[in-house]
DNA sequence: CGCGTCACG
DNA sequence: ACGTACGTGACGCGA
């Protein structure tokens, strides 16, 4: 039995090109419309199994239907390019899929696919379309059904004649009646001004057809008997724009549209030209990752080496320029090696750990220690580590291909090697996931498979280098590579090492304490619902609270009612158990998250906890923490807050000591804006949120009463965020109309801060990146999107960008520093966490008064701004009374 | 594994 | 008419 799909190209490319989150490939190009499409065609060929396929495209502007109608689509948004630069793409993807695609000059797609089903019902062959497009159910039968997007493209929602006549009480044919009547104003057809669909239902209902409407305009009455009989060549002409021609010239047939399946080694070079990453994993080709990069490896020498053989490597050690390590696990503290390959221009060595670890590994371990023996290496922050952890010190750091495909584009996080090498056309390589499996599939495979994918990769860092150099060169920002990032991650590698030791027996007394509150709080809350129920289910929760208790739905999310936080505090007034669930909530986050969590990662040798910072995650250039995050320790709530009694020194008598800058973002903000109240302000040490208070209030200083500073203190942190009004009266608890009012005085006082605003979005509009003080960038391609809620979103990024970005290049620069200074001087104390605008240090006692002096004071020099920078510093017997 | 929630700056 | 504050990471639930 033949089974056809017919596809309007135009509409699910459309489709797929709104309804999906936008997508670049390397080469700035959008790809998202490709991707909808394709996710579409794999689910449709995998639940139809289809015999023939094809899809149709709207062949260029003037169609029968313009030549009649000029205005035909008249109103209809031109193409965005965005969009339009997909289409070629989507044809290419069509014939990797072996599927036909048809366009004839003059019609459009519906034309081309309409004339199909009505082979199709002559032949009596089951066939389904797939469209987006409502007018196509006009061609359903009782051998064609059309499926309409829903929601995304692969929802899709299917429309026989039994459907339609359940949800529109009309046959198939009548829908063009309809269209007829109410119009579609997105093709511009006029239809009756005035009839909708409710109307227009009601009179085919009552008459059948538009020109039965037409012929029976006495038995109206009003205004609607008025409107019908003026436009009644409206109508009729609507309805035949309407109509879906089905008698097209078609110079193919079925047998052009057989499908028989695709090639998977072809489709998934065309996924992977697309970048499409994720698909072609769901392809699971057999023997991926080998034909090609085999026959790329094969111009490179692979030297496997062993105990015996190490001198053909030791021999070289001078000539080595790039090295692969790799190791078995994502947290690099507990992360097993693998194995190694160091690159030389003309040949690759690779060995295992027992070989690097054993005697005969010892010119090579002090080859790694040498820091006059520069190397390049791929994330040498976590390489730093894993080499740690075996005793070896890794020094003489001169490159790092993933820190410099992170400063090229900070928002494609952790890029892998594989990615960023065929991004900067280095050739091919495979995908780890490839050689080694993934998740529960993840296995060290034997040295025969292992070694020359290592080799691999250390050769791909060698041939990475001078491209990356190029392009780090061509972008501005080679110093921020080499003086400030790049030290960065060698200063980082040493505090993670070195770690900070936390208390178990402190959060234990601490936890017991927590539990029988746990307790307590629990008990409260099922004897306010009447019922035992599981809290942490924001399902069990909302129907206890929305249903059983019947309080009032504030907000919703996608899978059902909202219960956070912002929510249970406007439930309060309704009920005693808000704010029991609350307590055990923010109980329960203690205990699990930072009670439990943390005990989890304490080194019971050391009782020490070992955080990552990772150095290539944030799009802003921030640092990020993980294993555990030591970055979102409570303090807000006293509660909380006493978690940080367990962060001690690592040595008798030394003290802990935090330095956080005042301000930072807001003194950037004064410095990169340059307005002129702003600076002032910082000049004169002012308190920032009482003068802004002051300034939207226009009330003088001893006039601001803390709930004035309190609001202004929100403005001040909506700027920093691209303000909304909406954000802010969310955030306030006020009337957006307030909100507006607010951020008006706030721009008439600071009108530096508005001409900044402006300017750089607008300079985002033009170069498509925005750049903090350093020269980072980031790039915004949906500064340009039509869509208004990722145009906004990009332009708050671009208003943010640059402040937090600067503000993290600050903190970076004083880190780098303070290492430098620690050295110098021979300083005992130890830089050992940061976080974002805080630095935290164990300090021994002879060194106390220094480093309270001498820490504010680099952290404050450590970059010359239009504004002073301040940081205040503080110590104690741990990071609780360090405040 | 996605979602909702909540901890931090 | 629409839906929004910026940047992260970890936990528990439930399909």
């Amino acid at each position: 039995m033949d089974k056809w799909i017919l596809i309007d190209g135009n509409s699910i490319a459309n489709r797929a090109f709104y309804a999906m989150p936008p997508l670049t490939n390397a080469a700035g190009l959008h790809t998202h419309a490709v991707y909808g499409f394709t996710t579409m065609l794999l689910k449709l060929l995998e639940e139809e199994k289809p015999t023939h396929m094809l899809v149709a495209f709207d062949a260029g502007k003037v169609t029968f239907r313009t030549e009649s109608y000029k205005d035909y689509k008249g109103t209809r948004a031109k193409t965005p390019p965005e969009l339009s630069e997909q289409f070629p793409l989507i044809k290419e993807l069509l014939g990797a899929f072996g599927i036909a695609q048809y366009e004839l000059s003059g019609y459009e797609a519906d034309d081309i696919i309409g004339t199909l089903t009505r082979q199709a019902d002559e032949a009596g062959v089951e066939t389904l379309v797939v469209s987006g497009d409502k007018d196509m159910l006009q061609l359903a039968s009782s051998h064609v059904t059309i499926a309409l997007t829903r929601k995304g493209v692969s929802e899709l929602e299917r429309y026989a004649p039994p459907e339609i006549e359940e949800r529109y009480g009309l046959k198939p044919l009548q829908i063009i009646d309809l269209k007829g009547l109410m119009g579609d104003s997105s093709d511009n057809i006029p239809g009756i001004p005035g009839v909708g669909e409710k109307t227009a239902l009601k009179l085919l209902h009552e008459y059948g057809s538009v020109e039965q409407v037409l012929a029976a305009t006495e038995q109206l009455k009003g205004k609607l008997k008025e409107r019908v009989e003026q436009h009644k060549e409206d109508a009729a002409m609507s309805k035949e724009l309407a109509t879906i021609l089905r008698e097209v010239p078609l110079e193919r047939g079925a047998e052009e549209m057989k499908y028989d399946g695709y090639e998977p080694a072809a489709l998934a070079d065309a996924f992977r030209k697309l970048e499409f990453k994720s698909l072609l994993e769901r392809l699971e080709l057999p023997g991926e990752g080998a034909g090609e990069e085999e026959a790329e490896a094969a111009d490179l020498e692979t030297v496997s080496v062993d105990a015996d053989s190490i001198a053909l490597l030791t021999d070289k050690l001078g000539d080595i320029e790039a090295i692969y390590i790799e190791a078995a696990g994502d947290n690099p503290h507990h992360a097993e090696l693998m194995g190694a390959a160091f690159a030389t221009a003309d040949a690759v060595y690779a060995l295992s750990p027992q070989t690097l670890l054993g005697e005969a590994g010892a010119p090579l371990r002090a080859w790694l220690e040498d820091a006059a023996a520069p190397k390049s290496g791929y994330d040498m922050h976590k390489t730093a580590l894993v080499l740690s952890w075996q005793g070896i010190a890794l020094r003489g750091c001169a490159f790092d291909a993933q820190l410099a495909a992170y400063l090229l584009d900070p928002t494609d996080a952790s890029p892998t090697l594989a990615g960023v090498t065929r991004r900067y056309g280095a050739g091919g390589l495979a995908a780890d996931e490839d050689v080694y499996g993934k998740g529960a599939k993840f296995k060290v495979p034997e040295d025969e498979t292992l070694h020359p994918h290592l080799a691999r990769k250390a050769d791909a860092v060698l041939r990475l280098t001078p491209l990356l150099h190029a392009q780090l060169e061509e972008s501005g920002m080679r110093s921020l590579f080499d003086d400030l990032e790049l030290p960065l991650s060698t200063v980082l590698a040493g505090m993670e090492s070195q770690g900070i030791v936390v208390r178990a027996e402190t959060l234990r007394e601490l936890g017991s304490e927590i539990e029988g509150r746990i307790t307590a709080a629990m008990n409260e809350v099922y004897h306010h619902a009447g019922a035992e129920f599981n809290i942490h289910s924001p399902k069990q929760l909302g129907e206890v609270l929305f249903e059983k208790l019947g309080l009032p739905v504030i907000k919703k999310t996608k899978t059902g009612y909202s219960t956070d936080a912002d929510v249970l505090d406007r439930l309060e007034p309704y009920h005693e158990i808000i704010p029991s669930i609350l307590h055990y909530r923010q109980l329960t986050k203690l205990q699990s998250t930072y009670v439990e969590g943390l005990l989890k990662e304490i080194r019971p040798e050391t009782s020490k906890i070992h955080t990552y910072f990772r150095q290539t995650i944030a799009a802003t250039g921030r640092l990020s923490s993980q294993y555990p995050n030591l970055q979102n320790i409570p303090i807000r709530l006293e509660e909380g807050r006493k978690i940080r009694k367990a962060f001690v020194p690592s040595e008798d008598g030394w003290s802990i000591l935090a330095a956080d800058y005042s301000q930072i973002e807001l003194r950037v903000l004064a410095h990169i804006s340059g307005d002129e109240g702003l600076k002032e302000a910082f000049l004169g040490e002012m308190d920032i949120h009482t003068k802004t208070a002051m300034d939207v209030f226009g009330v003088g200083e001893g006039e601001v009463d803390a709930n004035m500073r309190r609001q202004a203190k929100a403005v001040n942190f909506g700027i920093v965020y691209g303000i909304s009004d909406f954000g802010l009266s969310q955030n306030l608890k006020i009337t957006r109309k307030e909100a507006a009012s607010f951020i008006e005085q706030y721009f008439q006082a600071f009108q530096g801060v508005r001409k900044y605003m402006d300017d750089i979005v607008a300079q985002a509009r033009q170069d498509g990146y925005v750049t903090t003080l350093l020269g980072r960038r980031r790039y915004l391609p949906e500064i340009k999107a039509s869509n208004y809620n990722l145009r906004s979103f990009a332009e708050r990024t671009a208003m943010n960008t640059p402040i937090q970005g600067t503000a993290a290049d600050i903190i970076k620069l004083a880190m780098v520093q303070m290492d430098g200074q620690l050295r110098e001087r021979g300083l005992q104390s130890r830089m050992l966490l940061q976080v974002h605008d805080e630095l935290v240090f164990e300090v021994p006692q002879e060194e106390l008064e220094t480093m309270r002096e001498l820490v504010p004071q680099v952290m404050a020099s450590a970059i010359e701004l239009d504004v002073p920078l301040r940081a205040d510093v503080s110590g104690g017997a741990n990071w609780y009374e360090a405040k």
